[in-house]
DNA sequence: TAATATTGCTATTAAATTAAAAGTAAAAAT
DNA sequence: ATTTTTACTTTTAATTTAATAGCAATATTA
């Protein structure tokens, strides 16, 4: 658990983990679009293809960014959640989406993003505040398992 | 110049352009270390092979992050600089930077970054000045020639 | 209860990308 | 004039990605 780390820099190393195609963007269908199940993420726009989909969960996982659970009422389908790690994120993802809203338009019709006038502390505090109210409280650890019967919002 | 883009999401179509592991450390070569040609780029830590930095390179010519210029008593080695678009990646550098500092430890040894302690947009602001002042006030649009002789440090 | 559909993958194969190494031409330095 | 440096390109091999099909377990519907 070394050599995969091409050297000690920081942003090097972050990017041996996270930096590719793909999987900043199954973080942001976690963590904005609020996406739990391996279906739920190989349906987005950019069509992951499952193979490619099943290496990242399986590298989340084994990095702490994300961990797997179920529903009590579901043998089957898994319930993929982010970690404090993966919630960490959020700054990147929000810079990423910032950079390629205002770079960007001139070589591909960008979809409009909201709310980009408010200053972006807040705009991450929202993001994770989002995702703790709307997925994670239904998390518990006393049985390891997901509870979707507390009802809130989503 | 439309269909390199899987979407038109901001943060997908980002990716399609920084989204590996060796752009955003060209990038950061130039951007943090003040790197400006070819062969300093080469020479960094993680090794990257010539074959990827001149597809980069050109990659992020054709999208405006960098250009390319000489020294007028050089004829043959190329000056790369950052544009606006390129330094705008700035905040997403200093992201993964702290990102990886604060959640990588455990995988891998990662080098000390100092003053992470001070206020991140305070770190931005203080990177990008760092390059204006040090890289590209010796950029004489006049002549398209990057000129040295402005005796400043670095 | 039986048949059908869904989910979460794995397996397979083809295509594309990356990596490693060597080579080259022009220019710069000695 | 010779050697070295720079900025690549070329080549080939290895790895990764993409597309598709398949499959077992479970869930849903009839």
């Amino acid at each position: 658990m070394k050599k995969e780390f091409r050297s000690g820099c920081p942003i090097s190393s972050a990017l041996d983990i996270v930096g590719d195609k793909w999987t900043l963007l199954i973080i942001r269908d976690m963590l904005v679009k609020h996406k739990k199940t391996f279906k739920a993420i190989s349906d987005s726009d950019e069509k992951i293809a499952p193979s490619i989909l099943a290496a990242r969960l399986r590298m989340l996982e084994l990095y702490k960014l994300i961990f797997k659970t179920k529903r009590i009422e579901n043998k089957k389908e898994n319930i993929y959640l982010l970690t404090e790690k993966g919630m960490g994120l959020t700054p990147i993802i929000i810079e990423f989406s910032l950079w390629g809203n205002s770079n960007l338009q001139e070589f591909n019709d960008i979809d409009a993003v909201d709310g980009l006038s408010i200053d972006k502390t807040l705009i991450i505090k929202a993001v994770q505040d989002s995702y703790y109210a709307a997925v994670l409280s239904r998390w518990r650890s006393a049985s390891n398992i997901y509870d979707e019967s507390i009802i809130l919002g989503d």
